[in-house]
RNA sequence: GCCCUUGUAGCUCAGUCGGUAGAGCGCGUCCUUGGUAAGGACGAGGUCGGCGGUUCAAAUCCGCUCGAGGGCUCCA
């Protein structure tokens, strides 16, 4: 197959072809993998015993300089595959090579690439000659397991970025630098929104009073938009039974990620009493002998047991239990990062009971919620992803029909949400369809934030049942939806969509009060009280220090309004107005400021600084 | 979990060849009473992530360990 790449994609697979050039001349013995180009640049995997170091990237590259100089062409070759065993072999790259060229269907054409001394497998297409890389950088070295299997060998990956110009290359460069500043991890230490401690643990996440006005904004506001469309709010604790979570599946599913369970006192006593070593015990955790408790790893079977607690008519449907429910999973270490990947998490979570003709419209009515939240919020770059069943597998629960109706259900609802989205074959749970909400975080990762799901499993797991207008039982359907997916991912990316600039409504100090001097502090102490009393986050900044300092401070602390008052003001009742988002605004009656500022906050407007 | 990198004051970082720590910002006190992004003086703060080893001597060299960062794998 001979790809046809855009010339942009061409640079960038052209230099990961010059980077394993440059290798091999400094590293012979090295075994090649491959080297794509990727979305942001490239990179080739290497099999080599000498680790590479940061000079060795720095050699690498000046290296790759020079065969750029050399001005070397490529050329195709297209062989047989008797031929490509012979190249390879030939080249000396027979560890990994032979195994890509028996992924090249029969009948498909087989090509090479060659520059200079150097050839690969390789379908094309790349640039003509080697000057046409005109701007590139060697970014990395990560370990990368070959076919992004973790049984298999890992080896080295470098990578690195290329563009048509040096202006562009340097351009995407401070492009990276000024994200970084952004970075929630930074603004979250910067600011003091949160905190993670190594005496606590790993990916758990400590609120600070400032995170937690955020936080807490945010859900009031989620919860008033919930309470619009007839959720009912519900609270259930940390821990449940395991059986609960044997009936759901939960526990034997999924136990590689959850922590491990709370054993049952007696249940421990017994097996001490018999004497049971560690490895008793871990053996009986997976044969589900033991008894206790799990740190809940999703809220929904205990939302099950809450609407099975009382018998349901269909004129009760829908049902909407809504919860900030707090879960607990055992992510691998190495996947932990700030607030976006954690171990305890606030899920926005509720599950929908509803019959079959009402899904349509539940499912539209948490689309129209995620849409007014994150219009409210300005985060409107999101794609969505519509996961349906894989045709040809047989893992899934639940009847053809019911998934055919579920799929209809969200894919109409995916259109007319007004957003693009992909539909995505295989990626459906077990259990039922789904639409994920997906954002990119500062540095272009990709998050999950929320989700719905249809659920024709768990009804039946849990023998749901409403009455029906025929008097008869029948098993209502789920819906679990997450909008935002947790509070602190949620957050985490909202950090980073605002770099730390809240809106006034959202921002943990919404107003700062700046005295000129120690002689209006009388004049300044009766405003804070006033704006305090009014519910307004405000501060008083008494130090001893020029106008400018205090005014300098407020917006490092990215503090989005302040009031100055001096003796003028104090004289005529003003307040000196700046905003972090539209500068000095001028004097104005302190009265009318306050009416003004509280329906600012009131209407949650979105502020966005230029 | 795996690979690589990394860990010095609250923050950002310096610390050469091993000779028991330094700057700026921040913080505290005092002076200064000021008009839209830094007024001045003085001062307090560190078992150099932890444990162990080599050495007369370790922030520095070695081993282990914990945490963090970038990837890979995973993500109901």
């Amino acid at each position: 197959m001979n790809e046809q790449m855009t010339p942009l994609e061409e640079i960038r697979h052209s230099s990961s072809h010059v980077l394993a050039t440059a290798v091999l001349r400094l590293f012979p013995e090295a075994q090649l993998d491959i080297g794509p180009p990727t979305a942001t640049g490239f990179y080739y995997d290497f099999d080599l015993d000498h680790k590479f170091t940061a000079e060795d990237l720095q050699n690498i590259e000046a290296e790759m300089k020079k065969i750029i100089k050399e001005n070397q062409r490529f050329q195709r070759k297209e062989v047989s595959r008797e031929e490509a065993v012979q190249i390879i072999k030939d080249f000396g790259q027979e560890t990994y090579k032979l195994g890509r060229l028996d992924d090249v269907p029969e009948g498909d054409t087989i090509s090479f690439y060659q520059n200079g001394d150097f050839i690969d497998l390789c379908a094309g297409s790349h640039v003509n000659y080697t000057k046409k890389i005109k701007a590139f950088k060697l970014l990395s070295i990560a370990g990368a397991y070959h076919r992004g299997d973790e049984n298999n060998k890992q080896l080295q990956r470098i990578y690195g970025t290329a563009f048509a110009t040096k202006d562009e290359l340097e351009q995407y460069l401070t492009q990276l630098e000024e994200a970084r500043k952004r970075d929630h991890r930074r603004i979250g230490k910067d600011m003091g929104l949160f905190h993670i401690d190594e005496a606590v643990g790993q990916g758990l996440i400590l609120w600070k009073p400032k995170g937690a006005v955020i936080r807490e904004q945010l859900q009031s506001f989620i919860t008033g938009e919930l309470n619009k469309q007839d959720y009912k709010q519900v609270f259930t604790p940390h821990i449940g039974k395991l059986d609960l979570y044997r009936t759901s599946g939960h526990f034997p599913y999924y136990q590689d990620s959850q922590y491990p369970p709370v054993i049952d006192r007696d249940c421990l006593a017994e097996f001490v009493s018999e004497g049971c070593t560690c490895s008793d015990l871990s053996n009986k955790m997976d044969d589900g002998e033991i008894d206790g408790y799990l740190l809940k790893p999703m809220n929904c079977p205990m939302h099950i047991k809450i609407f099975d607690s009382e018998p349901h008519s269909y004129r009760d449907l829908p049902v909407r239990l809504a919860e900030f429910g707090t879960v607990y999973r055992w992510e691998q270490s190495g996947e932990l990062n700030g607030m976006t990947r954690v171990r305890g998490f606030t899920q926005d979570d509720a599950h929908l009971f509803c019959t079959e003709d009402q899904l349509q419209d539940e499912i539209k009515g948490c689309l129209d919620l995620v849409k007014t939240v994150l219009g409210t919020l300005g985060m409107e770059d999101y794609k969505v992803r519509v996961s349906l069943r894989d045709p040809n597998s047989d893992k899934y629960v639940g009847d053809a029909e019911n998934w055919e109706k579920a799929e209809n259900a969200l894919r109409n609802a995916a259109k007319g949400l007004g957003v693009p989205f992909a539909e995505v074959e295989g990626e459906a749970a077990f259990y039922g369809p789904k639409i994920d909400f997906i954002v990119n975080d500062v540095i272009g990762r990709e998050w999950q934030l929320g989700t719905v799901q249809v659920d024709y499993n768990l009804p039946v797991r849990f023998d749901l049942n409403y009455t029906g207008a025929d008097n008869k039982p029948h098993r209502p359907v789920m819906v679990h939806r997450a909008p935002f997916g947790s509070m602190e991912r949620f957050c985490g990316l909202l950090i980073e969509h605002f770099g730390g600039d809240f809106p006034t409504w959202l921002a943990p100090e919404q107003l700062r009060i700046l005295p000129i001097s120690e002689k209006v502090y009388e004049y300044s102490d009766k405003l804070y009280a006033d704006l305090k009393a009014a519910g307004i986050r405000v501060t008083l900044d008494n130090a001893s220090e020029k106008l400018g300092a205090k005014i300098r401070r407020a917006e490092l602390d990215k503090v989005p309004n302040t009031i100055i008052v001096g003796a003028k003001e104090a004289e005529e009742g003003n307040v000196s107005v700046r905003s972090r988002f539209d500068g000095d605004r001028g004097t104005m009656k302190f009265e009318d400021f306050k009416t003004e500022f509280l329906e600012l906050i009131a209407s949650r407007k979105l502020q966005l600084k230029k």
